[in-house]
DNA sequence: GTGATATGCGGAT
DNA sequence: TCCGCCTATCACT
């Protein structure tokens, strides 16, 4: 689930539902019970996303933020909020509804300082209207290392995860393993639009879809396929079938220790 | 029921 | 480069 596009709809979630009032906030699974007790009865600010990092700014200058990991879920509901199950980890409530959080790899209370600190280790994050393309550029002409693995950089560019980085490159043409110093700025360019374009689509959708419509199953006259991670993608997850633009397999390697995918055909080496 | 797997990332080695 | 985190889902028995 979480790429930043599920951070942001959590943080767009959180602010219509906790936004400008004062919120009530538990542990019951006991690992954040000294935080919960700190943040329960405090206004919540503003609930705002960067990259993968829920950041909820409350009325004490301090902020909550919340890192969901691999394994990280939130579950929203309406109050009264049923007895929670499994290890919830933080449980906030407001007027009339409830977000239990469970398994995230972080959820502390941060000193405004810290979240500066935070934010600054950052770069652009495609869905903030505040995102200068050109910062991530300085960093990917500059280094020898593959364009996939700098996507997945969050100091390079803060949201994108695995399925945004394979789809995008797809989608631009560019071979996974071409070094950032060797991607023309034109195509970097590129690139950053269409995850401007892609993740904000995922925002409204609440899931990564990124066929085109001449490519979709329907088009194409394939049964349609709604992959497990719920939506419709080129290459992710998909070693070995025919790719669905050209029909070669999508190859997949490992590459920094993550699983990535792509066609050779589709994405020449040479860009 | 069991086991494999995962959209992430920090820390140890 | 490997390990651990600690939850949900899905394929398989």
């Amino acid at each position: 689930m979480p790429e930043g596009h599920t951070i942001h709809r959590l943080a767009a979630e959180h602010q219509r539902m906790f936004g400008g009032r004062a919120v009530r906030a538990s542990s019951p699974q006991g690992r954040f019970a000294v935080g919960a007790a700190a943040v329960d009865g405090q206004v919540l600010v503003r609930a705002d996303a960067h990259g993968k990092h829920l950041l909820l700014v409350l009325a004490d200058e301090r902020t909550l933020h919340v890192h969901l990991g691999i394994y990280g879920t939130y579950t929203f509901g309406s109050l009264p909020a049923p007895e929670p199950t499994g290890a919830v980890r933080l449980r906030l409530a407001g007027a009339a509804h409830f977000a239990d959080l469970r398994g995230p790899s972080r959820c502390e209370l941060l000193e405004p300082g810290v979240v500066k600190v935070l934010r600054d280790r950052l770069g652009p994050d495609p869905l903030r209207a505040d995102a200068d393309p050109d910062v991530a550029w300085r960093r990917v002409s500059r280094s020898r290392t593959a364009i996939a693995v700098l996507l997945m950089d969050q100091s390079v560019v803060a949201g994108p995860g695995n399925i945004y980085r394979a789809e995008v490159l797809f989608r631009q043409g560019v071979d996974p393993r071409l070094p950032g110093r060797r991607l023309a700025r034109e195509r970097w360019a590129a690139i950053w639009d269409d995850l401007v374009l892609l993740m904000a689509d995922g925002v409204r959708a609440g899931r990564i879809d990124t066929v085109r419509p001449e490519h979709t199953p329907e088009a194409m006259g394939r049964p349609p396929r709604v992959d497990g991670h719920g939506g419709e993608v080129y290459v992710y997850r998909r070693a070995g079938q025919p790719c669905l633009v050209c029909g070669t397999p999508v190859r997949a390697a490992e590459l920094a220790a993550r699983n990535l995918f792509w066609c050779p055909v589709c994405q020449p080496a040479a860009v």
